[in-house]
Formats: structure tokens, sequence, C-alpha cells
DNA sequence: AGGTACATGTAAGCTGTTACATGATTTT
DNA sequence: AAAATCATGTAACAGCTTACATGTACCT
């Protein structure tokens, strides 16, 4: 999915301005999918004004600068239509905490417990956020499904990484193996 | 992580080719990290030894082209330790498949059927091929950990999607409601 | 007084992906 | 006979990230 496309998605909910679009990557279930920075979605939708699959409104605001709010265009709904028939692919994912710990054994214990500290936390605080947004309100179903999903995930690594640790800790206090090898 | 980092990273696994850390990002338990290609290791290969990260060593083989094999220098050990040492980015994901069911109610309820049906099967898959790893012989803790922790997240996707699937598929029921909107 | 939120955009640089180039051996 | 495995590398291109550029208003 480029950028373009995850843009168009987005105004599917509804129209939005770039920054806006932004934060639907911040915070709501597009959170979730994929990050992107203002250095990608300002140009994307001036590509996408350029094809004509979005339609813009700037409204002028006291103190701030104009606001661009864009609009999908029945060809930019259809554009997204022929994105999402076509092929899916994989997940990719980059976990530099999962490369961290495949060191473990090269690590202090107290870096790695660090480190394991850290991730738990992030991971509560996410646990935390999604059960709150998940009692409060009703949203659509795919977002229903898409919070409950990220939960269930975060609660698994949350609960296998609590069950587990003490593994790699215990890896990490013979470090002199390792160097021996 | 960048390229370098990671192809330091398996090289404490002992010498190895460019050839074979592309397996290791495929297989092992360095595959739940991230992927990488091969115009990224060879260049990356050559940099490290321009650095006296690593250091080469060249086999002839009958019908085969040279294998060159790399093998960590002390100063790539000390990069690598270094480059552990500084903060850990937070995981990124890259998600088609949570993209796709974001807009299940402006899609077929049968394609939509048939991503879900292929996302299962993608995960049954990959469930039984960890299982079985986890059941044959010994690895180190570190690989342990991580085959687990991948384990456990994608026991958690098929279980949440399994339970919930009905929920988006109700919701493509009626794309009339998201057209009318 | 300083940080955060609002708001848009450009340009350079870095990174990574894809395609191309080559070729033998083994498995299906 | 075709496809996959082994094996390395380059070049072009596409994409994304970071820094730069600018400025008000509100909250602490």
């Amino acid at each position: 999915m480029d950028t373009k496309t995850l843009c168009l998605g987005v105004l599917t909910h509804g129209d939005a301005s770039g920054y806006e679009i932004k934060k639907a990557f911040e915070d709501g279930p597009f959170g979730h999918i994929q990050e992107i920075g203002f250095g990608s979605i300002y140009p994307a939708l001036a590509q996408l004004l350029k094809d004509n699959l979005v339609t813009v409104t700037q409204y002028t605001q006291e103190g701030r600068p104009d606001k661009k709010v864009y609009s999908l265009t029945a060809t930019g709904r259809l554009f997204l239509l022929d994105a999402l028939d076509e092929p899916t692919e994989p997940d990719k994912v980059r976990s530099d905490f999962l490369f961290r710990m495949m060191f473990a054994h090269l690590l202090s214990p107290s870096a790695l417990e660090a480190m394991i500290d850290e991730r738990m936390a992030v991971l509560t605080e996410a646990i935390a956020g999604l059960e709150q947004r998940a009692n409060s309100g009703f949203a659509p179903a795919s977002e229903t499904f898409i919070d409950g999903y990220a939960l269930a995930i975060y609660r698994a690594m949350a609960d296998y990484i609590e069950e587990n640790r003490y593994q790699l800790v215990s890896a990490s206090l013979l470090p002199q193996r390792a160097v021996a090898e």
C-alpha cells in the first residue's frame, strides 16, 4: 500500500486535511496499519489532486494557516476499490526489540532487564488505551475489529514476555560462554 | 536497524556468505525480525569490509560461483554491541491485510471471505512450522524465545480472526449503507 | 518562557527494492 | 522439461525520512 492509497482510504471515512490524515495514522485504528509522516502525505495529496482522485476546499482560519480539506471523488473511490482488489501483500514487521532479544547473551543482565521492562511498559500502556477505547461509545464494525485485533496481539506479547523473560535473563548471566565460542 | 547491523548480527552466530545471511532472514528466528533482499545485503557486506568490521575468505567451488564467507572482526563485534546499546526503536508494522479489513463494508462478502480465508491459511501454516521447530532439537535460549514469541502472536491472530470474523462479514452484507453515507 | 498543537509544504539525502546479468546442479 | 537452489553483484528507480522554512495560539 503506497501513501496515495492510504490517504484515499482515510478519506472514505470523511473529508480531511493532510494534518488530520496524519492524526488518523497516530491515534485511531489506522494507527495499527502503518506509520506515515507529513513528508509522504502532502506530496501524495498533491498527486491525488492532479489525478482527479480527490478535490480540495480551502478554509481560511483566524490565527492559523489555511486548512485544505480533501474529499474523495467518484474516480478516487473506484481507484481505492481496485487497489483493494489486488492481491494482499504479507504483513511486514521491523522489530528492533526482537533483534536485541536475539543477542540477550551478549548483553548485561541489567541492560536486558531494562529493555524488557521498557517494552512491557509500552505494551501495558497500549493495552490500557485500547481497553478504554473499547468501552467508550460505538464505532463501525471494522474499527472495533481492528482495535480488538491489536489488543489481542498486544496481550499475547505481554503475556508471553512476562512468562518467558526468565529464559533470556538466565542466558545473559553466562556471557563468557558466548564470548568463548 | 540498518542492513549493516543486521548482517553483523547474523555473523555473531557464525561465519556466513551473503546468500546464507539472506536465508537466515527467511527461515530461522531472524525471519521474524524483518525482511532483507540481496540488493541490500551485498552492498552492506562490501561496506562492512571496507570499514574493517568483517573479513572475507573466498572459496572456489565446482560448478558454482565462488563463495565469499564473511567473519566478524573484533571491531565489528564492538560496533554491534554499541548499536545494541542505542535506544530501541518501536516496532514498525505494515499490514496490507488490516488495511483491507478496514474497508470490509466496501467489499463483497465473497471477496472478504476469500481474504480472511487466505490469511487464516498463512497463519495456520506458520503456526504448524513453528510448532514443528519447537519440538525438534535444541536451540539457544534467544532463538527459542523468539520462535515462541512469534508463535504466541500468530496463535493470537488466528484465534481472534476465527472468533470475530462474523462481525466483518455482517458489515459487508450491507454495502448499500456505506455507499449512501 | 517554553513546549505543544495547529497547519502546509519543499528539497536533499538516504535506503531499499526491482530488474538485469550469468550460469551450473539438483529436484520434481 | 521446468522449477528451485546455489551464488554474486550492479544500476536504475522509487520511496520514505529528515531537515528546513514559517507562524499563531494556547497551556503550563
